[in-house]
RNA sequence: GCGGGCGUGAUGGAAUGGUAGACAUACCGGACUUAAAAUCCGGAGGCCGUAGCGCCGUGCGGGUUCAAGUCCCGCCGCCCGCACCA
């Protein structure tokens, strides 16, 4: 017998020349229900990583399989190409982030276009064309039209010593990362947009997001952050000219005869005016400034604040006087960057009182403690509960005396109730050169002009150097002056580029018209919107989701999407991430330097360094990322096996919403088990007439391959690929040791190859032409299950005792439950546990079990 | 700090509230081979020496239920996000 290896490195390539050759992913418009699937398109950061090859083939499953079933897919690719690493490198290595990006958007559909993925690659676009931003700088000046742009004063990490604004991820332990300068707040005029307007719009349409995990939904609700409160004011004694009142925001006016302090964040307006003649608070607020700007910072900080000498009068009693603190835990941008502190009933504001020696009064009592000995201690009480200490309103409960608080300072003229949302607005402005040039000029004469249309797209300047830190743009010497649109006078362009955020807000759109001269095209978005099927990992679950539900708002109201796109996304699934371990060693600053795993060796005492031999710090599984080098190519793994392998592999085992380790012994399996089903191929192929027609033989294998088809289709539908998988292992398993006869296998091995085909399509492709299939199989129709065939005439039931499991019977499927009970009544370990007495209950499941309480 | 998630054999994992560990990896044994690889067949959660109709077992502690990996409450650990990383 001469059963030939099945070789990935010719038949690969050879029915990824067939798809091309007959455009089988070609996607047009025609009268077929269409089908959108999309991946997140990637980085292009230069290499495709295992994270990559484990979405795209998600999609890729999804495509075939729908494409099986009659739908018109679109399933597109492209790259997301503008943002900081081109700077980096174009820093690093004297290279122009144009050609650097350019050179890896090659490289990358180089390594993944041997993945055989259904994509139709006509419809590639990149964001760093002009092609591209030309047209979401044209969006730019629509939304501005609708007043969706504007600019206000924001702050940005600024390194004093570099001269230039760094990003979060630039400033590490408050320092930036080049300079090692210590960071400062600045504040510059910047571009945003609108989205806090829609923040109710947003929060009310997750409810329609049916097919959205639930824990992205509330994600999103929660960053949204809607909250009923109260908002009022406080008067103010001893506080400079103009700041007679103190407005503060709270969500818990309940316990407002809780208050012991007010506090004020150090970018408050007070707080800088108090600046001026209080040197010491000066240096208090310059230091508060020092953290960088990001939320967990600041709220990770300890707890410090600043007495101001400045009191406020409670609104309830105005003999009651409040200390006023400048604290470093309260954010100017959410609320009125003031509130008043309640210790009591808030673990902050707790820490914060007994750090500063202040008053600590309960106002709310748990219903099962006596109100004259409830006492708080380091724990602030956050629970229901009744209201004590709180003159009108006690005994009332939490929620009537949030309505009688904000009753009464409506009463007194002081405030009134308040929705609050601690979403932000949207700023866009980046002050780097690798982005979309935000199209618009400064003129003294005429203020801030858009750009006209016809000028679009305003190109970024190709002779610009990195040699300096700071916006190239900024100094660029013709590219920054040019002529006011509006009145020809002498103007300076807008230096800031666009977010990388709004690049990837829309881009799922312009896949439907990649080539159109406008945004997009009525006809085509139309019939591919939305997305039917959107993947990508978990880490995206808020900002970029949450930004493109916005965009689509925003196109349909500059005309760019029809109203049923403004929540573009129908379906999404967010898949765990490719982990691995992180290998380091101590570098002579102390930082670790991180390795890569093919520059680790395991010996016995340990990993180390295959280099040096030096011991290697093994860091813990965390996601592949490139700044911690703890990636794994997949070029060496399709090198070695061929893509079907690498796609099989990461469809196996995990659930695709789980994070999945990289393990070599994982693709050495998944590449014998291919071989195997090719070897019963070729063996068919030789053997087909030797053996004798059984009709029972033959039943079981059409029962098996019918139930295969059920449980691979179910687990496609339900995204669950590890459990499709499984079952194909299983059937493999029993086509293998089945001795029907060579066309029942032969059948058997037809629709294996069509649920394979969205795995493994290259063999799928290769089996289904050596069974005799007609045409490929990537065009041949789903397999249907047949129901019949599906049902077993027996079953086998469980008896438990009292639930435990003591036996078995076998029944006929349909046996009536009285016929069960009876049955299993008789069973001799149910005589023995009954010992002659009556069953105390007998619970029967058909199908599934017998329980007998004794 | 805040928000979200996850936790099952040596390992990845399976299990509409209904036989926990399907399927796979690693491991062990056998067949084939001069030998190895490959392939095929078989074994296997733990404990009790053997043995049973035995006991224990889904991060930890409680609870609901005839029945809990699954539902509820409280912990612990790990991971993701936190608005200028993409």
């Amino acid at each position: 017998m001469s059963t030939e290896r099945y070789n990935a490195k010719t038949v690969e390539p050879k029915w990824q020349a067939a798809w091309d050759d007959a455009q089988v992913f070609k996607a047009e418009r025609d009268t077929r229900e269409k089908y959108y699937v999309l991946e997140m398109f990637p980085y292009p950061s230069g290499r495709i990583h295992m994270g990559h090859v484990r979405n795209y083939t998600m999609g890729d499953v999804v495509a075939r399989y729908k494409s099986a079933q009659g739908f018109n897919v679109l399933h597109p690719m492209g790259w997301d190409a503008f943002g900081m690493p081109a700077e980096n490198a174009a820093m690093e290595k004297k290279v122009h982030p144009g050609d650097w990006t350019y050179k890896n958007i090659d490289d990358m559909r180089t390594q993944l276009k041997p993945m055989g993925l259904s994509i139709d690659w006509s419809r590639e676009l990149a964001t760093c064309d002009p092609e591209y931003y030309g047209q979401q700088q044209a969006m730019f000046i629509d939304m501005m039209e609708k007043g969706l742009v504007y600019r206000k004063e924001a702050v940005v990490n600024w390194d004093p010593v570099d001269m230039t604004v760094l990003a979060n991820e630039q400033v590490i332990d408050g320092k930036g990362w080049r300079s090692g300068a210590a960071v400062e707040r600045k504040e510059l005029t910047q571009w945003f947009f609108k989205i806090s307007e829609y923040s109710e719009e947003l929060l009310e349409a997750i409810e329609t997001l049916n097919d959205w995990p639930e824990k992205v939904r509330i994600m999103q609700a929660n960053w949204i952050g809607k909250s009923q409160g109260l908002q009022f004011r406080f008067d103010t004694i001893g506080a400079p000219e103009g700041f007679e009142a103190l407005d503060v925001y709270t969500t818990r006016p309940d316990t407002l005869y809780g208050a012991s302090f007010a506090a004020i964040s150090c970018d408050h307006p007070l707080a800088k005016a108090l600046e001026a003649k209080n040197t010491e608070l000066a240096a208090f607020n310059a230091d508060c400034r020092k953290s960088g700007t990001s939320e967990e910072e600041l709220e990770k900080a300890p707890k410090l604040g600043f007495d101001t000498g400045i009191t406020v009068t409670h609104p309830f009693h105005t003999d009651w006087k409040l200390p006023v603190y400048v604290a470093n835990f309260i954010l100017m941008g959410y609320g009125t960057g003031a509130i008043f502190g309640c210790p009591a009933h808030d673990q902050r504001d707790l820490d914060f009182a007994r750090k500063y020696d202040l008053v600590v009064t309960p106002v709310v009592c748990p219903e099962d403690q006596d109100p004259d000995d409830f006492t708080v201690g380091d724990e602030a009480y956050v629970g229901l509960g009744r209201m004590i200490n709180s003159d009108f309103m006690n005994g009332m409960t939490i929620d009537a005396a949030k309505d009688a608080a904000i009753n009464k300072i409506a009463d007194l003229g002081r405030g009134a109730g308040k929705t609050q949302y601690r979403l932000r607005d949207w700023g866009v402005s980046r002050q780097r050169y690798w982005g979309c040039p935000i199209p618009v000029v400064h003129c003294e004469t005429c203020g801030i002009v858009p750009e006209k249309k016809e000028n679009l797209p305003v190109e970024l300047p190709k002779d610009v150097n990195f040699e300096t830190p700071g916006n190239p743009l900024d100094r660029h010497p013709t590219w920054r002056d040019v002529a006011c649109p509006k009145c020809g006078k002498p103007a300076k362009r807008e230096t800031d580029t666009m977010d990388t955020f709004v690049d990837s807000s829309w881009y799922f759109a312009r896949f439907t018209a990649p080539r159109a001269d406008t945004p997009t095209v009525k006809e085509d978005a139309e019939y591919w919107m939305n997305v039917d099927q959107y993947i990508g990992g978990i880490e995206h679950a808020i900002l970029h989701l949450l930004y493109s539900r916005f965009f689509a708002r925003a196109m349909n109201i500059t005309g760019h999407l029809p109203q049923k796109a403004i929540e573009p996304f129908n379906a999404l699934f967010t898949q765990g991430m490719v982990t691995h371990e992180t290998y380091s060693t101590p570098g002579p600053d102390g930082r670790p330097v991180w390795r890569t795993p093919d520059e680790v060796r395991f010996a016995e005492n340990g990993a180390v360094l295959i280099e040096t031999g030096e011991p290697i710090d093994v860091g813990p599984m965390i996601k592949m990322s490139k700044s911690k080098k703890n990636v794994v190519d997949p070029e060496d793994i399709i090198d070695q096996y061929g893509a079907d392998t690498a796609r099989w592999f990461v469809m196996s085992d995990s659930p695709p919403e789980r994070d999945v380790e990289w393990t070599a012994s994982g693709a050495e399996a998944a590449w014998k088990h291919l071989q195997r089903v090719w070897r019963l191929t070729a063996e068919l192929l030789e053997n087909d007439e030797t053996t004798k027609s059984n009709a029972d033989l033959e039943k079981d294998l059409t029962k098996a391959t019918h139930r295969c088809i059920d449980e691979v289709t179910r687990g496609i539908e339900e995204f669950a690929f590890n459990k499709s998988v499984a079952a194909l292992y299983q059937f493999t398993n029993v086509v293998a040791k089945s001795k029907a006869d060579g066309a029942a296998k032969r059948q058997a091995l037809l629709t294996m190859s069509q649920l394979m085909q969205p795995m493994t399509p290259h063999l799928a492709e290769e089996v289904w032409q050596a069974m005799g299939g007609k045409g490929m199989v990537a065009e041949a129709a789903w397999p249907k299950a047949n129901p019949d065939l599906l049902v077993d005439d027996t079953v086998t039931l469980p008896i438990q005792i009292n639930g435990k499991r003591r036996d078995e019977i076998e029944v006929p499927a349909d046996l009536a439950k009285n016929e069960i009970e009876k049955l299993a009544l008789e069973n001799a370990a149910v005589q023995k546990a009954l010992d002659g007495g009556s069953p105390k209950k007998i619970i029967v499941v058909p199908g599934r079990i017998i329980n007998v309480v004794v």
